[in-house]
DNA sequence: ATGACATTTGCAAAATGA
């Protein structure tokens, strides 16, 4: 890239990406349209689309500005990437590793000059069920894809629910969740991994803050006692961590009418800048 | 331990979630 005599703001040249499990895309569709028109990202991932190929709401996310890929399944799970004024590339749909695995969870794609992937990682309980033997597996091939994918020295951002509560200040009441599929030991070494890989959680690259969530429960007041988790993560390849500019969480949208119980997550890359 | 609450399909109630 040559040098530029006039340097651009930051304001021209930040890519905004976001994540944002929306629990069903066509039962929130107004808020997912209203969050869209006030957070204008470049580009969203979606999970828990929970609709299946044929009833994607292409149309009205068109309408809203934005092309869309999807990987759908009716009822659960499902994957999308959102980018404005452009339909993204796929790369890749479906996770690696598991030919046999035919759940919605993974979608790649090239947008805007960037490699983003929607991840919808398995909750994984009761954590003493196959669920939770899926689970670590499906980080394990998490695992090794990114391993790849890193090689190739680029700006990645996995964005995602990754059902994984990092450390004790991700959650109000650690000892409620001790035995969980979220929690356990097990599923935290996994997650190390994964950031052990040289991905960055961006969310604790740019704040130290106990109590920053991204999902209450629907149940027993959880909101309102803000009873939270912090779940929903963008990892981030070092081309693009050094590229990071701010990150954020709309936890306003969970005060909305009928909301996810899942807030959007998002970054800001300044994608002009050289790195490190 | 269960259920609390909300989603989907499909039109009742089961399956799923975190």
């Amino acid at each position: 890239m040559g040098v530029k005599l006039n340097c651009p703001a930051i304001a021209n040249s930040a890519m905004k990406i976001a994540t944002f499990n929306v629990n069903g895309v066509n039962g929130r569709l107004p808020r997912l349209l209203e969050w869209l028109a006030e957070s204008r990202p470049d580009i969203a991932c979606l999970q828990e689309t929970r609709t299946g190929d044929a009833s994607f709401p292409v149309d009205a996310i068109a309408s809203a500005g934005y092309g869309a890929i999807w990987h759908g399944q009716p009822r659960h799970h499902g994957v999308a990437i959102l980018a404005r004024g452009e339909v993204p590339l796929q790369v890749r749909r479906g996770l690696p590793g598991d030919e046999g695995d035919a759940q919605a969870r993974y979608l790649e794609a090239r947008a805007k000059g960037i490699t983003v992937a929607s991840i919808y990682l398995p909750n994984g309980n009761p954590a003493s069920t196959p669920k939770y033997d899926y689970k670590i597996k499906w980080m394990r091939r998490l695992f090794d894809y990114s391993r790849e994918r890193l090689k190739l020295e680029e700006p990645l951002v996995l964005a995602g629910d990754y059902n994984v509560i990092p450390a004790e200040a991700d959650v109000h009441n650690p000892e409620l969740w001790r035995s969980d599929a979220l929690f356990l030991p097990e599923t935290r070494a996994r997650w190390r991994t994964l950031t052990h890989l040289g991905l960055t959680d961006a969310i604790r690259a740019t704040t130290d803050d106990p109590g920053v969530y991204t999902f209450w429960d629907y149940q027993a007041g959880a909101w309102q006692k803000n009873n939270g988790i912090r779940i929903d993560h963008l990892l981030l390849s070092p081309q693009a961590a050094d590229r990071l500019v701010t990150a954020g969480i709309d936890k306003h949208v969970r005060a909305w009418e009928r909301p996810s119980d899942h807030v959007p997550v998002w970054i800001e890359l300044d994608l002009e800048q050289s790195g490190a």
